[in-house]
DNA sequence: ACAGCGGTTGCAGGT
DNA sequence: TACCTGCAACCGCTG
């Protein structure tokens, strides 16, 4: 039996989701009340909602970066005399159900605004309603509301360019992080108890854990993560260096922020992709902003003390460091307002174009060499050393830099392979610590000059462009230690070494290290020709539904069900 | 309405 | 070193 409800019994439970942090959480926040007004919550619940992985979305991984920051969180909750419960199911699922038996009268979430999410919280707020809790949103996971960008805009559309959208950005209010609380409301007397006397008991194990306690999944020193079927070990030197969690964020916020002349001339483009953990150009906090273990607006706040300090002498947008917060925003702002913004078909900003291996269109089965290509990619087999390093480093790591990831977007889609970016956006998906939705699909629809960026004519380099970084090969000997002894005016081409240069370094070219899949001078021709043919037939598409006769660039990309739907 | 401008991050071959 | 241009030519945004 659910405990008796009083109706002045005001208890919360916090649902977290990416806010993985007691910093700058005004959900959490809002349990404490507001003084004279809104009284503090008798009871506050913090709780995660965790999916067990069936399909292949979130790789190992990432997976552990998210189960060390949700310990992290555990951690600090108990030090305050709480603790985080973490619920085995979906949300929708689970939620009525401890909204019922806790008798909780508020459910508090930091905003989500992916078109999902939206969809998600909707179902979860009409499920908790019959139990008389309300739904509360808060925000933090952005600097900007999404809806407030586009009541700025001349069209109530995202704005498709940085320019754009930084001048939007400078007319919005700065938002002010708030403190991590001091204390917290207690939980309820036996939170436990309360479910497994309500619940039947096949009910109640499930949702609690192995333990019977709603404790974070264990972490094995090996790297395997039984319960969730985690079961392949990591050899030490093969596990991530990037440690999740907000104390480690916070760490590493401060030690990056304390570099003053770092933060006010960082220059993205001037970053080198080459350089690695823990000698990065840049800061690394992605996969900690991704969670929420870093709030954006305390990564914000931090950025401009530093700007005050060195009394406005700083690098600007679109290269600044603010400017790579600003980056964050304006994805997630198309990505929240686009029509069908994760894929190429029926996506109003998308250039429509014949990619391999289109999600739906084409299978393993019915273009085998087209997914082999794929999987070369993936598994940094295509015979550039450039590339194949970077992959290696990504599956590994769980990160690369930004531009190591323009190089191995580039080669995959319009530059070498001319494989759907969506196919590229799924392997991210799955080995990105930092993956979030509206950037992963937003940068792939840029890399691959499918929306954003257009100029399909500047192609990077799979050997000249690594080299302008890095001429020693420092990063490709780290990550393909099968290419260590080889000479450096053979490290990018390792084909062009005579045989007796190849077996001297240890390594033959089709026996040690695969030969190149493609040749990049051949295909970039072929490719660009592509993109040429796609761009024009799309400008006569938009100039036939505007009844125009002559063609001209401006027509709409708002196109008809004919041109988004045409078969293979 | 449309021409002109500029676009975080190309390359090759110059000065 | 840090620019310059030519390459062939895309788009969104602005006035």
């Amino acid at each position: 039996m659910p405990p008796a409800t009083t109706n002045l019994a005001r208890n919360v439970l916090m649902w977290f989701r990416r806010d993985l942090r007691l910093h700058d959480n005004p959900a959490l926040l809002s349990a404490l009340g507001q003084p004279d007004r809104i009284p503090a919550a008798q009871h506050l619940y913090p709780v995660y909602c965790l999916e067990i992985p069936t399909k292949k979305k979130c790789g190992h991984r990432r997976w552990i970066f998210l189960l060390e920051c949700l310990h992290d969180l555990d951690a600090n909750l108990r030090k305050l005399g709480s603790r985080l419960f973490v619920v085995r199911g979906l949300a929708p699922d689970v939620l009525p159900l401890l909204v019922q038996h806790w008798n909780v009268s508020e459910l508090a979430v930091g905003e989500c605004h992916e078109p999902f999410a939206v969809a998600r919280d909707n179902d979860v707020a009409q499920q908790i309603a019959p139990h008389g809790c309300d739904f509360k949103s808060f925000p933090g996971r952005t600097l900007f509301r999404p809806q407030d960008v586009l009541a700025r805009t001349g069209n109530g559309k995202a704005p498709l360019t940085m320019a754009a959208f930084s001048k939007i950005a400078e007319r919005l209010p700065v938002p002010t992080p708030v403190d991590a609380p001091a204390s917290l409301p207690s939980l309820g007397d036996d939170a436990i108890t309360a479910l497994r006397n309500a619940l039947d008991p096949a009910t109640f194990d499930a949702l609690a854990g192995p333990q019977g306690d709603f404790s974070v999944p264990t972490i094995e020193p090996d790297g395997t993560v039984p319960e969730l079927h985690l079961t392949t070990p990591i050899p030490a030197h093969e596990q991530s260096p990037h440690r999740g969690g907000e104390t480690e964020a916070l760490r590493r916020l401060d030690a990056y922020l304390s570099d003053h002349a770092r933060v006010t001339q960082f220059e993205k483009p001037k970053t080198s992709p080459a350089a690695f953990y823990p000698n990065a150009d840049t800061t690394i906090l992605s996969p900690y902003t991704t969670y929420g273990a870093l709030s954006v607006r305390t990564f914000r706040a931090g950025i401009d003390r530093v700007y005050r300090a060195a009394k406005g002498k700083h690098s600007k947008p679109p290269v600044s460091l603010l400017a790579q917060l600003y980056w964050r925003e304006f994805f997630m702002t198309a990505g929240a307002t686009t029509l069908n913004f994760e894929q190429m078909r029926r996506n109003p900003i998308c250039l429509q174009t014949e990619w391999k291996c289109i999600p739906g269109e084409t299978t393993r089965e019915s273009h085998p060499d087209d997914y082999a290509m794929l999987d070369a990619w993936a598994e940094g087999q295509t015979g550039y050393p450039w590339i194949d390093a970077i992959m290696v480093q990504l599956r590994r790591e769980g990160w690369v830099h930004h531009l190591a990831r323009h190089s191995v977007a580039c080669f995959l889609t319009r530059g070498d392979l001319y494989i759907s970016w969506e196919r590229g956006a799924e392997v991210f998906e799955d080995l990105l610590l930092d993956h979030e939705w509206a950037l992963n699909r937003g940068n792939w629809m840029w890399l691959s000059a499918s929306a954003f960026f257009h100029q399909y004519f500047r192609v990077y380099s799979p050997v000249k462009w690594g080299q302008s970084w890095d001429s020693e090969g420092v990063f490709i000997r780290k990550y393909l230690p099968v290419l260590r002894k080889m000479p450096k005016q053979y490290i990018y081409e390792p084909w062009k070494a005579p045989i007796a240069v190849q077996r001297a370094a240890g390594c033959v070219v089709g026996v040690d290290y695969p030969k190149r899949i493609v040749d990049h001078d051949v295909v970039v021709k072929v490719n660009m020709t592509k993109m040429k043919t796609s761009h024009a037939a799309q400008r006569e598409q938009a100039a036939m539904e505007n009844g125009d006769s002559n063609g001209g660039r401006n027509g709409t990309r708002e196109r008809s069900g004919n041109m988004r739907d045409r078969p293979l």
